[in-house]
DNA sequence: GTCTATATACAGATAGAC
DNA sequence: GTCTATCTGTATATAGAC
Protein backbone atom coordinates (compact mmCIF):
# COMPACT_ATOMS: atom_id res chain seq x y z
CA UNK A 1 0.00 0.00 0.00
CA UNK A 2 1.51 3.46 -1.22
CA UNK A 3 1.44 6.31 1.66
CA UNK A 4 -1.60 8.88 2.02
CA UNK A 5 0.10 11.80 0.12
CA UNK A 6 0.69 9.55 -3.15
CA UNK A 7 -2.76 8.08 -2.88
CA UNK A 8 -3.98 11.88 -2.79
CA UNK A 9 -1.98 12.77 -5.47
CA UNK A 10 -2.76 10.17 -7.75
CA UNK A 11 -6.78 10.46 -6.77
CA UNK A 12 -6.21 14.23 -7.22
CA UNK A 13 -4.63 13.96 -10.80
CA UNK A 14 -7.34 11.38 -11.99
CA UNK A 15 -9.96 13.53 -11.09
CA UNK A 16 -8.78 17.21 -12.20
CA UNK A 17 -7.77 14.83 -15.82
CA UNK A 18 -11.46 14.00 -16.13
CA UNK A 19 -13.22 17.10 -14.36
CA UNK A 20 -10.94 19.69 -13.69
CA UNK A 21 -9.49 20.98 -10.80
CA UNK A 22 -12.66 23.25 -9.53
CA UNK A 23 -14.23 19.44 -10.50
CA UNK A 24 -12.20 18.22 -7.77
CA UNK A 25 -13.21 19.17 -4.09
CA UNK A 26 -11.23 17.82 -0.85
CA UNK A 27 -13.94 16.34 0.30
CA UNK A 28 -14.52 13.79 -2.00
CA UNK A 29 -10.52 13.69 -2.44
CA UNK A 30 -10.46 12.47 0.94
CA UNK A 31 -13.55 10.25 0.59
CA UNK A 32 -11.36 8.13 -2.03
CA UNK A 33 -8.50 7.74 0.31
CA UNK A 34 -10.22 6.92 3.05
CA UNK A 35 -9.55 10.28 5.51
CA UNK A 36 -11.15 13.37 6.77
CA UNK A 37 -10.78 16.70 3.89
CA UNK A 38 -9.16 18.07 7.09
CA UNK A 39 -6.57 15.64 6.82
CA UNK A 40 -5.84 16.30 3.12
CA UNK A 41 -5.29 19.98 4.24
CA UNK A 42 -2.27 18.55 6.07
CA UNK A 43 -0.39 17.74 2.96
CA UNK A 44 -1.72 20.33 0.94
CA UNK A 45 -2.50 23.16 3.19
CA UNK A 46 -4.25 25.23 -0.13
CA UNK A 47 -5.59 23.92 -3.16
CA UNK A 48 -2.93 26.17 -5.23
CA UNK A 49 -0.19 24.01 -3.29
CA UNK A 50 -2.31 20.52 -4.59
CA UNK A 51 -2.23 22.12 -7.88
CA UNK A 52 1.52 22.60 -8.00
CA UNK A 53 2.65 19.03 -6.69
CA UNK A 54 0.08 17.83 -9.38
CA UNK A 55 1.73 19.90 -12.39
CA UNK A 56 5.66 19.53 -11.27
CA UNK A 57 5.04 15.42 -10.68
CA UNK A 58 2.75 15.75 -14.32
CA UNK A 59 5.56 17.11 -15.84
CA UNK A 60 8.79 15.39 -14.26
CA UNK A 61 6.37 11.95 -15.40
CA UNK A 62 5.96 13.18 -19.39
CA UNK A 63 9.54 13.84 -19.13
CA UNK A 64 10.59 10.41 -17.98
CA UNK A 65 8.16 8.71 -20.47
CA UNK A 66 10.28 11.50 -23.69
CA UNK A 67 13.71 10.69 -22.12
CA UNK A 68 12.35 6.79 -22.60
CA UNK A 69 11.32 7.32 -26.17
CA UNK A 70 14.57 9.26 -26.97
CA UNK A 71 16.87 6.31 -26.41
CA UNK A 72 14.30 3.43 -27.23
CA UNK A 73 12.97 4.05 -30.40
CA UNK A 74 15.08 3.91 -33.30
CA UNK A 75 14.38 6.68 -35.84
CA UNK A 76 11.89 9.56 -36.23
CA UNK A 77 8.70 8.31 -37.02
CA UNK A 78 8.75 5.83 -34.54
CA UNK A 79 9.69 8.28 -32.08
CA UNK A 80 7.18 10.82 -32.99
CA UNK A 81 4.58 7.65 -33.39
CA UNK A 82 5.27 7.04 -29.67
CA UNK A 83 4.99 10.70 -28.53
CA UNK A 84 1.59 10.68 -29.84
CA UNK A 85 0.98 7.34 -28.53
CA UNK A 86 1.33 9.10 -25.07
CA UNK A 87 -1.84 11.57 -26.15
CA UNK A 88 -3.33 8.41 -27.24
CA UNK A 89 -3.00 6.85 -24.08
CA UNK A 90 -4.60 9.57 -21.97
CA UNK A 91 -7.41 9.38 -24.81
CA UNK A 92 -8.04 5.51 -23.76
CA UNK A 93 -8.53 6.30 -20.78
CA UNK A 94 -11.48 9.01 -21.37
CA UNK A 95 -9.06 11.61 -19.96
CA UNK A 96 -7.14 14.86 -20.61
CA UNK A 97 -4.19 16.16 -20.22
CA UNK A 98 -3.88 18.04 -16.70
CA UNK A 99 -2.25 20.74 -18.14
CA UNK A 100 -4.73 21.70 -20.74
CA UNK A 101 -7.09 21.21 -17.97
CA UNK A 102 -5.32 23.86 -15.72
CA UNK A 103 -4.83 25.74 -18.98
CA UNK A 104 -8.90 25.93 -19.36
CA UNK A 105 -8.99 27.20 -15.58
CA UNK A 106 -6.13 29.64 -16.21
CA UNK A 107 -7.90 32.28 -14.25
CA UNK A 108 -8.10 30.17 -10.88
CA UNK A 109 -4.83 29.40 -10.53
CA UNK A 110 -2.21 31.69 -9.24
CA UNK A 111 1.13 33.09 -10.19
CA UNK A 112 3.22 29.92 -9.02
CA UNK A 113 1.00 27.55 -10.91
CA UNK A 114 0.93 29.57 -14.41
CA UNK A 115 4.88 29.80 -14.64
CA UNK A 116 4.33 25.88 -14.01
CA UNK A 117 1.86 25.41 -16.74
CA UNK A 118 3.94 27.73 -19.15
CA UNK A 119 7.07 25.86 -18.17
CA UNK A 120 5.07 22.57 -19.29
CA UNK A 121 4.24 23.64 -22.95
CA UNK A 122 7.42 25.06 -23.43
CA UNK A 123 9.98 22.51 -21.98
CA UNK A 124 7.50 20.00 -24.25
CA UNK A 125 7.94 22.26 -27.19
CA UNK A 126 11.78 22.57 -27.07
CA UNK A 127 12.11 18.35 -26.50
CA UNK A 128 10.17 18.00 -29.48
CA UNK A 129 11.44 20.65 -31.48
CA UNK A 130 14.63 19.45 -30.81
CA UNK A 131 13.83 15.98 -31.92
CA UNK A 132 13.40 17.34 -35.04
CA UNK A 133 16.16 19.21 -35.42
CA UNK A 134 18.37 15.48 -34.91
CA UNK A 135 16.80 14.25 -37.72
CA UNK A 136 16.81 16.64 -40.32
CA UNK A 137 16.89 14.27 -43.43
CA UNK A 138 13.78 12.07 -42.34
CA UNK A 139 11.76 15.61 -42.10
CA UNK A 140 9.47 15.98 -45.40
CA UNK A 141 8.27 19.58 -44.23
CA UNK A 142 10.39 22.44 -44.79
CA UNK A 143 8.23 24.35 -41.57
CA UNK A 144 10.47 25.36 -39.12
CA UNK A 145 11.00 22.85 -35.90
CA UNK A 146 9.50 24.95 -33.02
CA UNK A 147 6.75 25.63 -35.91
CA UNK A 148 5.81 21.83 -36.28
CA UNK A 149 6.36 20.90 -32.53
CA UNK A 150 4.03 23.83 -31.65
CA UNK A 151 1.40 22.82 -34.12
CA UNK A 152 1.91 18.98 -33.15
CA UNK A 153 1.26 19.56 -29.35
CA UNK A 154 -1.44 22.10 -29.63
CA UNK A 155 -3.31 19.98 -31.98
CA UNK A 156 -2.75 16.73 -30.29
CA UNK A 157 -4.07 18.85 -26.88
CA UNK A 158 -7.11 20.36 -28.86
CA UNK A 159 -7.92 17.02 -30.44
CA UNK A 160 -8.56 15.27 -26.60
CA UNK A 161 -10.89 17.96 -25.58
CA UNK A 162 -12.91 18.00 -28.74
CA UNK A 163 -12.66 14.16 -29.10
CA UNK A 164 -13.95 13.73 -25.50
CA UNK A 165 -16.91 15.49 -26.50
CA UNK A 166 -17.75 14.13 -29.46
CA UNK A 167 -16.92 10.48 -28.22
CA UNK A 168 -14.79 9.60 -30.39
CA UNK A 169 -11.14 9.53 -31.60
CA UNK A 170 -11.60 10.89 -35.06
CA UNK A 171 -9.80 14.26 -34.57
CA UNK A 172 -6.65 12.39 -32.89
CA UNK A 173 -7.15 9.97 -35.83
CA UNK A 174 -6.92 12.33 -38.09
CA UNK A 175 -3.90 14.51 -36.52
CA UNK A 176 -2.29 11.51 -36.20
CA UNK A 177 -2.64 10.45 -39.93
CA UNK A 178 -1.23 14.16 -40.60
CA UNK A 179 1.85 14.23 -38.40
CA UNK A 180 3.02 10.92 -39.26
CA UNK A 181 2.91 11.73 -43.23
CA UNK A 182 5.48 14.47 -42.34
CA UNK A 183 8.29 11.86 -41.49
CA UNK B 1 -29.93 49.56 -24.43
CA UNK B 2 -30.78 45.87 -25.27
CA UNK B 3 -32.95 43.54 -23.62
CA UNK B 4 -32.08 42.22 -20.09
CA UNK B 5 -32.12 38.91 -21.56
CA UNK B 6 -29.67 39.59 -24.20
CA UNK B 7 -27.46 41.45 -21.87
CA UNK B 8 -27.43 38.49 -19.56
CA UNK B 9 -26.57 35.76 -22.42
CA UNK B 10 -23.97 38.33 -23.77
CA UNK B 11 -22.30 38.87 -20.38
CA UNK B 12 -22.47 34.47 -19.54
CA UNK B 13 -20.77 34.25 -22.75
CA UNK B 14 -17.91 36.31 -22.25
CA UNK B 15 -17.49 35.14 -18.43
CA UNK B 16 -17.47 31.18 -19.76
CA UNK B 17 -15.17 31.86 -22.78
CA UNK B 18 -12.71 33.46 -20.04
CA UNK B 19 -13.34 31.27 -16.53
CA UNK B 20 -16.17 28.41 -17.74
CA UNK B 21 -19.33 27.67 -16.83
CA UNK B 22 -17.87 26.45 -13.26
CA UNK B 23 -16.38 29.89 -13.10
CA UNK B 24 -19.18 31.61 -13.87
CA UNK B 25 -21.98 32.26 -11.01
CA UNK B 26 -25.52 34.14 -11.31
CA UNK B 27 -24.46 36.41 -8.89
CA UNK B 28 -21.84 38.03 -10.60
CA UNK B 29 -23.63 37.80 -14.00
CA UNK B 30 -26.62 39.63 -12.16
CA UNK B 31 -24.10 42.11 -10.92
CA UNK B 32 -22.97 43.04 -14.26
CA UNK B 33 -26.40 43.70 -15.59
CA UNK B 34 -27.81 45.30 -12.54
CA UNK B 35 -30.09 43.27 -11.80
CA UNK B 36 -30.61 40.45 -8.85
CA UNK B 37 -29.62 36.62 -8.68
CA UNK B 38 -32.81 35.78 -8.33
CA UNK B 39 -34.05 37.29 -11.66
CA UNK B 40 -31.57 35.59 -13.38
CA UNK B 41 -33.41 32.68 -12.42
CA UNK B 42 -36.71 34.31 -14.09
CA UNK B 43 -34.59 34.21 -17.72
CA UNK B 44 -32.49 30.73 -17.30
CA UNK B 45 -34.41 28.58 -14.65
CA UNK B 46 -30.98 26.01 -14.00
CA UNK B 47 -27.63 26.83 -15.02
CA UNK B 48 -28.71 23.96 -17.82
CA UNK B 49 -30.56 25.97 -19.21
CA UNK B 50 -28.50 28.75 -19.61
CA UNK B 51 -25.55 26.75 -20.80
CA UNK B 52 -28.45 25.15 -23.83
CA UNK B 53 -28.89 28.79 -24.82
CA UNK B 54 -25.05 29.66 -24.81
CA UNK B 55 -24.34 26.62 -27.18
CA UNK B 56 -27.01 27.06 -29.39
CA UNK B 57 -26.52 31.02 -29.87
CA UNK B 58 -22.73 30.75 -30.32
CA UNK B 59 -23.46 27.73 -32.99
CA UNK B 60 -25.87 30.26 -34.64
CA UNK B 61 -23.47 32.81 -34.31
CA UNK B 62 -20.42 30.82 -36.12
CA UNK B 63 -22.66 29.52 -38.90
CA UNK B 64 -23.73 33.63 -39.54
CA UNK B 65 -19.65 33.86 -39.84
CA UNK B 66 -19.56 30.94 -41.58
CA UNK B 67 -21.56 31.27 -44.32
CA UNK B 68 -20.85 34.79 -45.09
CA UNK B 69 -17.37 33.28 -45.38
CA UNK B 70 -18.92 31.12 -47.95
CA UNK B 71 -20.27 34.42 -50.28
CA UNK B 72 -17.69 36.81 -49.49
CA UNK B 73 -14.45 35.21 -49.75
CA UNK B 74 -12.75 34.03 -53.45
CA UNK B 75 -10.48 31.60 -53.13
CA UNK B 76 -10.22 28.35 -51.00
CA UNK B 77 -6.94 29.74 -49.54
CA UNK B 78 -8.87 33.46 -48.83
CA UNK B 79 -11.67 31.03 -47.08
CA UNK B 80 -9.63 29.29 -44.92
CA UNK B 81 -7.82 32.33 -44.12
CA UNK B 82 -11.08 34.22 -42.91
CA UNK B 83 -11.87 30.82 -40.94
CA UNK B 84 -8.37 30.81 -38.95
CA UNK B 85 -9.39 34.63 -38.62
CA UNK B 86 -12.32 34.06 -36.52
CA UNK B 87 -10.09 31.45 -34.14
CA UNK B 88 -7.82 34.44 -34.12
CA UNK B 89 -9.95 37.46 -32.80
CA UNK B 90 -11.55 35.10 -30.20
CA UNK B 91 -7.41 34.71 -29.38
CA UNK B 92 -7.11 38.46 -29.28
CA UNK B 93 -9.63 38.92 -27.06
CA UNK B 94 -7.51 36.66 -24.09
CA UNK B 95 -10.50 34.54 -24.44
CA UNK B 96 -11.15 30.68 -25.94
CA UNK B 97 -13.95 29.31 -27.94
CA UNK B 98 -16.69 28.68 -25.53
CA UNK B 99 -17.15 25.07 -26.95
CA UNK B 100 -14.10 23.99 -25.94
CA UNK B 101 -14.42 25.35 -22.31
CA UNK B 102 -17.22 23.68 -22.07
CA UNK B 103 -15.54 20.58 -23.69
CA UNK B 104 -13.18 20.68 -20.91
CA UNK B 105 -16.35 21.21 -18.28
CA UNK B 106 -17.87 17.97 -19.81
CA UNK B 107 -18.95 16.26 -16.87
CA UNK B 108 -20.67 18.68 -15.34
CA UNK B 109 -22.96 18.91 -18.55
CA UNK B 110 -26.41 17.51 -18.72
CA UNK B 111 -27.48 15.15 -21.96
CA UNK B 112 -28.82 17.95 -23.98
CA UNK B 113 -25.49 20.53 -23.29
CA UNK B 114 -23.87 17.53 -24.72
CA UNK B 115 -25.68 16.91 -27.67
CA UNK B 116 -25.84 20.25 -28.34
CA UNK B 117 -21.54 20.81 -28.07
CA UNK B 118 -21.37 17.37 -30.21
CA UNK B 119 -23.58 18.70 -32.94
CA UNK B 120 -21.39 22.67 -32.48
CA UNK B 121 -17.87 20.46 -33.50
CA UNK B 122 -19.82 17.70 -35.91
CA UNK B 123 -21.23 20.69 -37.96
CA UNK B 124 -18.25 22.82 -38.13
CA UNK B 125 -16.26 19.27 -39.32
CA UNK B 126 -18.98 19.18 -41.98
CA UNK B 127 -18.72 22.94 -43.09
CA UNK B 128 -14.88 22.71 -43.14
CA UNK B 129 -14.83 19.30 -45.25
CA UNK B 130 -17.46 20.72 -47.63
CA UNK B 131 -15.51 23.61 -48.23
CA UNK B 132 -12.18 21.54 -49.06
CA UNK B 133 -14.92 18.89 -51.21
CA UNK B 134 -15.12 22.22 -53.26
CA UNK B 135 -12.48 23.40 -54.64
CA UNK B 136 -9.89 20.02 -55.19
CA UNK B 137 -7.81 21.73 -57.26
CA UNK B 138 -6.52 24.37 -55.18
CA UNK B 139 -5.56 21.47 -52.27
CA UNK B 140 -2.32 20.40 -52.28
CA UNK B 141 -2.69 17.61 -50.29
CA UNK B 142 -4.20 14.02 -50.87
CA UNK B 143 -5.16 13.77 -46.80
CA UNK B 144 -9.51 13.02 -46.90
CA UNK B 145 -11.30 16.54 -46.55
CA UNK B 146 -12.88 15.43 -43.47
CA UNK B 147 -9.68 14.53 -41.76
CA UNK B 148 -7.99 17.69 -42.96
CA UNK B 149 -11.05 19.50 -41.09
CA UNK B 150 -11.04 17.31 -38.07
CA UNK B 151 -7.11 18.70 -37.96
CA UNK B 152 -7.49 21.96 -38.63
CA UNK B 153 -10.60 22.37 -36.58
CA UNK B 154 -9.07 20.58 -33.41
CA UNK B 155 -5.89 22.04 -33.91
CA UNK B 156 -6.87 25.90 -33.17
CA UNK B 157 -8.80 25.01 -30.37
CA UNK B 158 -6.06 23.29 -28.73
CA UNK B 159 -3.87 26.74 -30.32
CA UNK B 160 -6.85 28.91 -27.88
CA UNK B 161 -6.07 27.23 -24.85
CA UNK B 162 -2.11 26.15 -24.82
CA UNK B 163 -1.36 30.15 -26.12
CA UNK B 164 -3.48 31.74 -23.25
CA UNK B 165 -1.66 29.43 -21.17
CA UNK B 166 1.68 30.69 -22.69
CA UNK B 167 0.36 34.17 -22.99
CA UNK B 168 1.53 34.56 -26.44
CA UNK B 169 0.29 33.80 -30.30
CA UNK B 170 2.58 31.46 -31.07
CA UNK B 171 0.65 27.67 -31.72
CA UNK B 172 -1.92 29.40 -33.53
CA UNK B 173 0.89 31.07 -35.47
CA UNK B 174 2.22 28.00 -36.06
CA UNK B 175 -0.66 26.26 -37.05
CA UNK B 176 -1.73 29.05 -39.34
CA UNK B 177 1.10 28.47 -41.34
CA UNK B 178 0.83 24.91 -42.06
CA UNK B 179 -2.46 24.97 -42.92
CA UNK B 180 -2.22 27.61 -45.04
CA UNK B 181 0.60 26.37 -46.80
CA UNK B 182 -1.72 23.37 -47.79
CA UNK B 183 -3.65 24.98 -50.14
C1' DG C 1 -0.94 12.06 10.91
C1' DT C 2 -5.67 11.92 11.62
C1' DC C 3 -9.59 13.23 13.85
C1' DT C 4 -14.02 16.23 15.34
C1' DA C 5 -15.91 20.42 15.11
C1' DT C 6 -16.55 24.63 13.19
C1' DA C 7 -15.81 29.23 10.87
C1' DT C 8 -16.72 31.37 6.75
C1' DA C 9 -17.98 32.00 2.25
C1' DC C 10 -20.48 31.31 -1.72
C1' DA C 11 -23.02 28.49 -4.76
C1' DG C 12 -27.77 27.21 -7.05
C1' DA C 13 -32.35 27.52 -6.37
C1' DT C 14 -37.20 28.82 -4.64
C1' DA C 15 -41.25 31.37 -2.31
C1' DG C 16 -43.85 35.00 -2.41
C1' DA C 17 -44.50 40.23 -2.37
C1' DC C 18 -44.78 44.10 -5.52
C1' DG D 1 -39.99 41.30 -14.56
C1' DT D 2 -37.74 42.30 -10.48
C1' DC D 3 -37.35 42.32 -5.78
C1' DT D 4 -36.32 40.59 -0.63
C1' DA D 5 -35.63 36.85 1.99
C1' DT D 6 -34.29 32.45 2.67
C1' DC D 7 -33.38 27.39 2.15
C1' DT D 8 -30.00 24.13 1.32
C1' DG D 9 -25.94 22.33 -0.15
C1' DT D 10 -21.16 22.40 -0.55
C1' DA D 11 -16.73 24.48 -0.76
C1' DT D 12 -12.11 25.95 1.38
C1' DA D 13 -9.91 26.38 5.39
C1' DT D 14 -8.60 26.34 10.44
C1' DA D 15 -8.38 25.20 15.65
C1' DG D 16 -7.33 22.09 18.68
C1' DA D 17 -7.81 17.21 20.73
C1' DC D 18 -5.78 12.64 20.35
Amino acid sequence: MTDNRTRLENAAQNAVMRSGLKGLSFRTLADEVGIKSSSVHYYFPEKADLAQTLIERYTTSLFKNLSEIATRDANLRSKLEAFIGIFEEVASQNKVCLCVMLAAELESLNDKNKLALQAFFHDMELWLGSLFEAYPSELKTSLPSASLARTIISGLEGALLVDRAAGNTYCMSAQKELFLSMV
